[in-house]
DNA sequence: ATTGCACACGTTATAGCATAACGCAATTGA
DNA sequence: TCAATTGCGTTATGCTATAACGTGTGCAAT
């Protein structure tokens, strides 16, 4: 999915993720948005679902949150599967993908005649830096 | 995690899931325990807690939903990280898992110095039987 | 036996996440 | 011009999960 003009409700939602240390929630990016005039959940919601769309933002299904992509015009789903380390201390996520990992997944997907629609891989711990 | 003596409450929560053909969210059995006296989302979440704990119960965390587990007997947690695969059409939860992945994962999760506490690995889509 | 503790339970209230449904305005393309 | 599409704003609602309080029961330590 190549990236058309964001709207401009889209770069005030995609501007917030991409400044933020962790992982927001929708209704986090509504409260840091009510002074550009955001009001309602669905101004965000809507948002986020046409920058999903993009690729340009993913949602982590273990915290429902969202985060900017770090892989800015890589277009991660070309990678394949994208997984995620989330740290539930200092809430620091790292993308990451391998290869070998969906090479394995997509096997046992074939020998079972599943087609994958949305493959989600969340690792939630502690970093490194938390590890103390 | 050995499983203890079920409480009454649990026993019926567990028996729900297992009886069940697809994911089951709390509420839904909520409302299938309600002529079993069950009032409140509290009952079906504190049970859930221990059924977790114990280890017969997977929560499906893209789907906010519960499934019994398909291993009864065999321990999930020793056999490294759990994966599903959820038919998005008749709700089939395919439970496996792959060593492969996991020594993946972990090799990666190593390298970081990550601290992994829960993994999760869900593959949204179609089952052979819904892919006509 | 009494006390203290741990644990499950029941209930009410509240917090947090997500979407349905309506109508309006701007854009685009026949 | 007309119709179709898309984004937007608003209100209302539904779904998911937990906080906080109090009750009862079983079981040890004293
Ligand atoms: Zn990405
Ligand atoms: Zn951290
Ligand atoms: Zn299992
Ligand atoms: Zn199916």
């Amino acid at each position: 999915m190549n990236t058309p003009q964001m709207t401009r409700n889209q770069a005030l939602v995609f501007d917030v993720l991409e400044k933020a240390e962790a992982p927001l929630s929708a209704y986090t990016i509504l409260d840091k948005l009510r002074d550009q005039g955001f009001r309602a959940p669905l101004q965000v919601y809507r948002a986020l679902e046409k920058l999903l769309e993009y690729g340009v933002v993913h949602r982590l299904e273990s915290i429902n949150s969202f985060v900017a992509c770090a892989h800015p015009g890589e277009d991660c789903h070309s990678h394949g599967i994208v997984a995620f380390a989330i740290c539930e201390s200092c809430g620091q996520v790292i993308e990451f993908h391998d290869h070998e990992v969906d090479h394995r997944l997509m096997g046992w997907v074939r020998s079972q005649k599943f087609k994958p629609a949305k493959t989600t891989i969340e690792i939630r711990g502690t970093c490194e830096a938390c590890a103390a």
